[in-house]
DNA sequence: CCGTATCCGGGCAGATACTG
DNA sequence: CAGTATCTGCCCGGATACGG
């Protein structure tokens, strides 16, 4: 579908899916440390499945966050990497980690009162 | 539930799931100009039902962004604020809206090269 | 090695109706 | 006025099987 004015919601919105999936948070985590290869962070990561890795690694593409270069041996081999604009993201998903220790912080006082 | 280690995931995540609501946004950037009643935040967002509303606001509390006053008269009056640690969110609600505004330029120029 | 195709289950948002 | 109760539909993540 081609773009047309108004058709992202706002943008706050927009830029938490960026980063909302449910692996992208820690797939970037391994990349800011380096380029890797899919079967690298298969291993890294081993709790997601290859379809969904695929999937997040897409869409962080498609976000323009992430590189995908495919190189054309046998067998395959594909690399990815973090590209400026990502790069970019990291004070922002430090400050989200502050949030996210606010708010843990906040429930295990609730329980340690009781 | 009571608080455990590690029954949080990693607190990006948290952080992210936080903010990430279909209408938090919307209803921080309204209680970031001032107190709101629950009428009020309907009116200022008509696309929300009360039932959404609701269920937002809550999560909100329960986060610590924001806060619920109910003043027990006839009709009843709830006003809603941004607690001291809500207000802290704002720049990263403003980082925000820089990721998203990146993503939908990169979508828009795509579009224009065709 | 690096995927795609397909199906399935849970959670969240929306619509609608009712209430102290 | 400010909710609750209930039902429904959709999307996303997960499991499994197959393919270049």
């Amino acid at each position: 579908m081609p773009y047309q004015d108004g058709m992202y919601g706002c943008p706050v919105e927009v830029g938490l899916q960026m980063l909302g999936g449910k692996w992208k948070p820690r797939i970037l985590f391994e990349l800011f440390q380096g380029t890797r290869r899919f079967g690298e962070l298969n291993r890294l990561i081993p709790q997601v499945s290859r379809h969904v890795l695929t999937v997040q690694l897409r869409e962080l593409e498609e976000s323009g966050i992430v590189e995908r270069k495919v190189y054309p041996s046998v067998p395959p081999k594909v690399e990815y990497s973090i590209t400026e604009f990502g790069k970019s993201l990291q004070p922002v998903l430090e400050q989200m980690i502050a949030v996210g220790e606010h708010y843990i912080g906040l429930k295990k006082r609730e329980t340690d009162l009781r």
